[in-house]
DNA sequence: TTGAAAGCGGTACCAA
DNA sequence: TTGGTACCGCTTTCAA
């Protein structure tokens, strides 16, 4: 680290106690406006910032928070929540501390360790999986807020989203459209969010009088793929429904493009949606009617949270759930009768 | 912050001062075995870990560097560079801290400034503009390592890429595959890195005897929208050229999703090719034929310089640069001879 | 109005 | 082998 100025050299400039220039330059009443003056005009010439870690330390605070996601980018949406957790944090003179685990738990493990020895006031992670104990027992004391697909709801501090209205939403809009042969592409069964996604999507199906089809394919790591495979399945079936829904964007993505290499038109033969909104915009032409989950509102959630904990500890509201929205866009249209 | 236990917890425990247990815990040569075994059970069960902010604050040391960008995601490749950043730092035991400026100078400002107080030891900036005099004040004695396409050359601590040798490649590419009417779809002039393409493209072009055409549209904002603009505009001159290289890979989507729309077709009747291999693999079928960016070894590199300064202070290589790689994909073909 | 002393959680040095 | 003392940079308390 480079030798940076303290109040001692101010101190020693100035010709006074450290202690007075501290005082100084914080506006204490029991310091001189003249002395107060000529300390700020030294501070500033030679460049002075204070040591926030020196003073945390004696305050026994922090300005820090973790947060500790599998990936960044990658198709997950953790850059977009960042992008919020990171400016929330500024704005209550908050540094975040991000760590990529590269989907490993012992990469994982050691992000959650060291930010701890660095005195973070708490964590956000968006856990690899989720047995999540490793996890706490590397941050101790530390409190750490679940967010993320794997978040068991039963976690102590958790931002989550509402799956299962994601499955109401898309049937509502679907069936608004005179579809009755649904069916959700899913992949892994794994994954909590999927599993809350089927329970929505059946419960509406039924509702309705309809009967939920359900196709499971390949796995999160390789969505994309798990979109083309599933459509291809359908196809080799014969029996291939008028829309469908896929538990992810990019598994869409994977099936639209199957769909039109078998020659079928989106949405002319059969209508498809996806899930998440991540790439609303990026891509001319794919159009994705989908389901928005509002990372950006998310990730506010979570510094909220975070620092409410630092501040007063117990009395938070532990818990939040966000609702999905629908997103309608070019690739779902009225269901058309087939002879 | 949550009352973690210190050393001076497992001192009243053991019956030891805390310095004795400080060592214990670090096996110190002068400490009994058998203390060594009890200090360490104790500070076991309990839960301790070390406060490393303390350690850092008497040792002069810091754990932690920092990385601004003015955004991740949103079709830039700081997320993918953040990925290695963040593995590279914990292999060292460094942790991360970043910030996401939104393309704002005030945030980006104010970033650095909190970082340098919880004094990181160094800190990597891809700034928002190619003035970095607010940047540098900011961080005072903290060192800055620039990366990202603003950065100017000339910046004393620099992670570069060779962009004039994408134009070399570029050309190289589609001259071998025939070509010789190839136009360069730039956006807006301030950016250095288009600067550097253009300069690349117009040598390799000249060296063959080609004649160079540029077209420039639309702004980085917008690059999408700048391809579709950028073909509109050559279509509508009703000059095309038989291969488009563009300045990104967001651009050259746009591009083909325009010529697409004019009925004509990639490779078939123009060849594209893109620039950074952002979207490798994303969609199916875009195969998009490009120039690789490093940005893991990019990662790699920033961490090691910053690690480096923080530890040897002067004796370090200041700068880098990286080279582009041809990634040949289904975009680009043999060129057709029009009649 | 100013500063001396104490303490935050660690580590180095030296005396017992 | 152990522990006292001093110190890192800062703030609070209290006495001058």
């Amino acid at each position: 680290m480079p030798n940076r100025p303290t109040l001692k050299t101010i101190a020693q400039m100035a010709g006074l106690s450290h202690v007075a220039v501290s005082k100084a330059l914080r506006d204490a009443p029991d310091i001189s406006a003249a002395t107060k003056e000529r300390v700020k005009k030294i501070a500033d010439e030679i460049g002075y910032t204070p040591n926030l870690v020196a003073r945390n330390l004696y305050l026994q605070r922090t300005s820090a928070i973790g947060m500790v996601v599998p990936a960044m980018g990658d198709n997950t949406a953790y850059d977009l929540i960042f992008n919020e957790v990171s400016t929330a944090a500024a704005e209550r003179e908050f540094c975040v501390m991000l760590g990529s685990s590269h989907r490993s738990l012992e990469l994982e493990e050691r992000h959650c360790r060291m930010m701890v020895g660095n005195q973070v006031g708490a964590l956000i992670v968006a856990p690899c999986t989720s047995d999540v104990s490793r996890i706490k027992a590397a941050c101790g004391a530390t409190p750490v807020i679940f967010i993320g697909s794997k978040t068991a709801p039963e976690e102590q501090y958790a931002i989550l989203c509402d799956y299962r209205r994601s499955g109401a939403l898309a049937v509502e809009h679907l069936a608004g459209l005179g579809h009755r042969d649904i069916v959700l592409l899913a992949y892994g069964p794994e994954n909590r969010t999927v599993q809350l996604k089927v329970a929505g999507f059946v419960q509406a199906m039924e509702e309705r009088g309809l009967i939920p089809r359900i196709v499971r394919t390949g796995d999160a790591a390789d969505a994309l793929r798990a979109g083309m495979e599933g459509v291809e399945l359908l196809l080799a079936e014969g029996t291939p429904p008028t829309a469908l829904w896929c538990a992810s964007d990019y598994m869409a993505v994977g099936a639209i493009s199957a769909l039109k290499r078998h020659g079928l038109s989106v949405p002319g033969d059969i209508s498809v949606m996806g899930h998440d909104d991540l790439y609303s915009g990026h891509y001319p032409g794919t159009g994705l009617t989908t389901l928005r989950t509002p990372m950006a509102e998310l990730g506010h959630a979570a510094v909220e949270l975070a620092i409410a904990l630092i501040e007063h500890g117990g009395e938070v509201q532990p818990r939040q759930v966000f609702q999905p929205a629908l997103a309608v866009r070019d690739s779902t249209g009225p269901a058309v009768r087939r002879v």
